[in-house]
DNA sequence: TAATTGCTGTGTACCTTATACACAGTTAAT
DNA sequence: ATTAACTGTGTATAAGGTACACAGCAATTA
């Protein structure tokens, strides 16, 4: 039963933090030296510079200059803190509006920021695909944008949600592999699984005739470009005839 | 320096495991009661069963009837083991030859047959999107297979696999929304979100109508068809304008 | 003004997990 | 028969997350 797993966290409490709520009820004793989002914040700082693995309640603590247990006056616990961590990171959310009108370099331009984004904070592929996280107020502001710009194709309500969770998948996987390739010692890996296709050639034909032609090699040109144009070409292809339809 | 955290792990050792490298050595000593394989089995009921958060050497090896310890005999450390569940659970790659010629049957075939070992085993996505994991012979076949499916087309090698990301990349997207939704006590999320939107209608435009107009409500059909209708098509675009060109 | 109550940060303690290390038993090569 | 390599065990260590009780402080209440 996969449920006891998540026991623990309050999704009223989760939520109500990612939005920032506090309840207008009056606050004795001593003010707090900090908010959530400034707790959030150091979080950043740390995954930012040593990943999501060297994040730890004590490294955030100690960043703040306070005892480990002292964040858990701020945070329910650490997989809250994480999603916060991502709510904050994603403040910001593209303003298209001042794009030329058409759907088409609007969804371009925000699944380019969407990338920089990624590229700026890495852990956030990690947080945000491993369970089913709270959306907090500027994830939807980013889904916002996105379906606001989807809006003139005319598509329904449902194949734009699609069409965005369509874009938003290229997004992150093309920025996993570009991470991935981007880290220290992959050379070794590289190297080694080279190696092991080389002795199982035959196994393998389509992928060992793919390596020589240097499929696998570091790409000259953008790998979004190839991805989005492919999936703004169905986009487009689906919203003509739909237009043609009605 | 994000490298230490993997300073442990030597890519030799996770490939020779990964490949079922056994060195010709004489073998003395007591017998071995498994095998790596196995060892990653136990760990796949594991996980299937209760996710990849229930996974832990301990329980690996209590459902083997050994020792925490006895498990460092086969594999050098959990991480290893996940690479290596990853690649057993991959076994059974699709065989697309029976099918009618002509590369966009056999790519959606593909994508299906991919989906349907997501779905059989959730914590795939957890386990292959976090790091850069080693590659065993199975994920390669399963390479293979979608690469030779697109050989006919004649684009070139970067562009077969950069299609072949594209797919796998949607696919992966969409089972992480469908596990996603068929969670338990995802209600109690969705009624809560659901409310916090309401609450801040104005400042999400787009949303508040797509969710109106029930985007987000529990699709009728397979939201992978959209998906995989509009890559192919766009792949199939590059395609003619390819040959034309040639 | 004084009492109260709810809040803050601290210190300590507990539990889970991964894994290092030394040991005892086993078996194939010598 | 001896030995060397290998197996599984037991013990120990080190992180890391978090529960809990306490001491002090400040705004509400009397």
């Amino acid at each position: 039963m996969p449920a006891s797993r998540e026991s623990k966290r309050d999704p009223g409490a989760s939520l109500a933090l990612l939005w920032g709520e506090a309840d207008g009820r009056p606050r004795r004793g001593p003010k707090p030296k900090f908010t959530p989002v400034q707790v959030a914040r150091s979080g950043i700082e740390i995954a930012d510079a040593e990943g999501l693995a060297a994040l730890s309640m004590q490294r955030v603590a100690e960043m703040l200059g306070v005892t480990t247990m002292a964040l858990y006056r701020y945070v329910p616990g650490k997989p809250d803190l994480i999603d916060l961590m991502v709510d904050t990171a994603l403040d910001s959310p593209p303003d298209l509006g001042h794009l030329p009108d058409g759907w088409r370099p609007r969804l371009d331009a925000w699944a380019r920021a969407c990338r920089r984004v990624y590229r700026a904070h890495p852990w956030l592929l990690a947080a945000t695909g491993l369970r089913r996280q709270a959306m907090g107020p500027h994830q939807v502001a980013w889904l916002d944008a996105a379906l606001a710009a989807l809006e003139p194709t005319g598509l329904d309500a449902r194949r734009r949600h699609d069409a965005v969770i369509l874009v938003l998948s290229l997004v992150r996987n093309l920025t996993q592999q570009t991470l991935d390739s981007d880290e220290r010692g992959d050379r070794e890996w590289d190297r080694l699984t080279t190696r092991q296709l080389a002795l199982h050639a035959d196994r393998f034909p389509a992928v060992t005739r793919a390596v020589a032609e240097g499929a696998f090699a570091p790409a000259g040109d953008d790998p979004l470009d190839f991805g989005l144009t492919c999936v703004l070409d169905g986009i487009q292809g689906l919203v003509e005839s739909a237009g043609q339809r009605s």
